[in-house]
DNA sequence: TTAACTAATGCGACTAAGTCGCATTTAAGT
DNA sequence: ACTTAAATGCGACTTAGTCGCATTAGTTAA
């Protein structure tokens, strides 16, 4: 599925931010917050926000907040847990596939905490 | 251990608002934010926030920012799981002892989100 | 094509959690 | 009690993210 399809199967307006905005999304290997990628967009700060606000509704994308207050996102295919260094602060991509179950609850996402095999 | 004994036992001066902040975290049973227990604390916002880093640096404290951007907080004793409701926002401990591993990394928290047993 | 309608955008102002600087107070050793 | 350094309160500040509003640009139908 390409991006135009992507935006279009859920009756969003096809315009040029939200396209450079899923380019910008697809590109990248790990969660980004709008400073990571601010100066590679045109966009202005309020509509980078409002559009990851509408994406996160339509579920194509997933945010959490890191501890550094600011809000990571990524697009909301191939889910996988995270890992957040609490010393060099890095986020990465869990790929073991072993995801743990919780009885009672639906687990949506795992966010890991604690020391990256670099900090050790 | 009393809480003269948390504070001292670290080499923290012993005050009327660390007091007051220990016993606060020592009565909740999950994790709060500085609004949750303003009104129930005389001290001021900046020396809440100083003697948190600081129970945090003394690793008294463990901390967290939830996706409605507050830090959270909660005594460090007794490391579980948390489980935070995409839906209703409420944030609850995790009992079950089956933490999972991770190769590579040395896990000191995790954070499920998701649809919690209320919001199905 | 064009017209008309509505949603999206950019800009500047605003919000609020958390931090900082500094003058004052207080804990703790002598 | 006296001294000294650390802790506190207060107000000002920072900054990620949001809001209001005037303008622009997709989309649908004629």
């Amino acid at each position: 599925m390409n991006i135009e399809e992507m935006i279009k199967n859920k009756n969003l307006r096809l315009t040029v931010a939200r396209t450079e905005l899923l380019e910008m999304l697809l590109k990248q290997s790990k969660p980004i917050c709008y400073e990571d990628i601010k100066e590679y967009m045109t966009m202005d700060k309020a509509t980078f926000y409002r559009n990851i606000s509408r994406f996160e509704e339509e579920e194509i994308v997933h945010s959490f907040e890191a501890n550094d207050k600011k809000r990571y996102f990524e697009i909301k295919i191939d889910k996988h847990p995270h890992f957040m260094c609490n010393y060099c602060h890095k986020i990465e991509c869990i790929t073991d596939p072993h995801t743990p179950l919780l009885e009672g609850y639906i687990v949506e996402s795992v966010m890991f905490k604690g020391r990256c095999s670099a900090c050790q």
